[in-house]
DNA sequence: CTAACTGTACTATTCGTGTTAGTACAGTTG
DNA sequence: CAACTGTACTAACACGAATAGTACAGTTAG
């Protein structure tokens, strides 16, 4: 489900973004599934066509989805290269929190078992 | 040392909250430590001192700092309860950051990886 | 006492970015 | 043909950040 939180302070196309690029990636949108058209998810969402059309651009920009003019926007076919790109930043941006963390003074027994509480907590 | 980048997306005077904090919290800058006067810095970074009066006023609203009317601002003595709320505070951030990066796909294992190299290579 | 500092509190203005509003045009589809 | 699509504009608006300027009271070194 694509939602937006007007009181986030991130801009509404960032939100757009990320929320159809984290349903792509986890395979909630299949590739070449049929996205709502920019009225029609404007409509549904209460904002501006325009913001959603900046998203959608940048989305296309990021291969995660393109675009057929007449025929509305599509997952891309190679969504898994996008999701390795995703695992990626994931881990650079761990990366540094770890060490604002670490010399904040956490300690690595406090964050190893946040680790382990929520890779189990799934299960 | 003080700095703010221009260029970044996040507010100056926020910049400077998160950079103040963290000096005062890693020790760099001791309790009861004078810092630069408002006017000062504002001369030294370049920018309005209105901005550095709105961190300022921030830093102390968070117990970071505390203001003697024509004195100046100084560090706050008990600037360890500040720390252990940082440190909370980043226990949190993390435990985001784990929930986002499991549903990506990242393995424990990496993250595990990544762990283990950050708090090493201080050594 | 005075001059030169401090913090603090205002108002007004400027600036950048996100968002909206409106229009237009070409391609697609039933 | 009618009703959809994407796309490309311009203009206006809203909001927050930042600046500019002034003012006033407390502190301090001379």
């Amino acid at each position: 489900m694509i939602t937006v939180d007007m009181r986030d302070r991130k801009p509404i196309y960032e939100q757009l973004i990320d929320n159809i690029r984290t349903l792509a990636v986890q395979g909630h949108l299949k590739p070449d599934e049929h996205l709502p058209s920019v009225r029609q998810l404007a409509a549904e969402l209460a904002i501006n066509p325009n913001t959603i059309q900046k998203a959608y651009a940048e989305l296309e920009r990021q291969n995660v989805i393109y675009s057929l003019p007449g025929r509305g926007n599509f997952i891309s076919p190679d969504i898994g290269s996008v999701a390795k790109q995703e695992r990626q930043r994931q881990l650079e941006a761990l990366g540094v929190m770890f060490r604002q963390a670490q010399n904040a003074g956490v300690e690595k027994s406090e964050i190893q078992t946040l680790l382990d509480t929520v890779y189990n907590e799934s299960k």
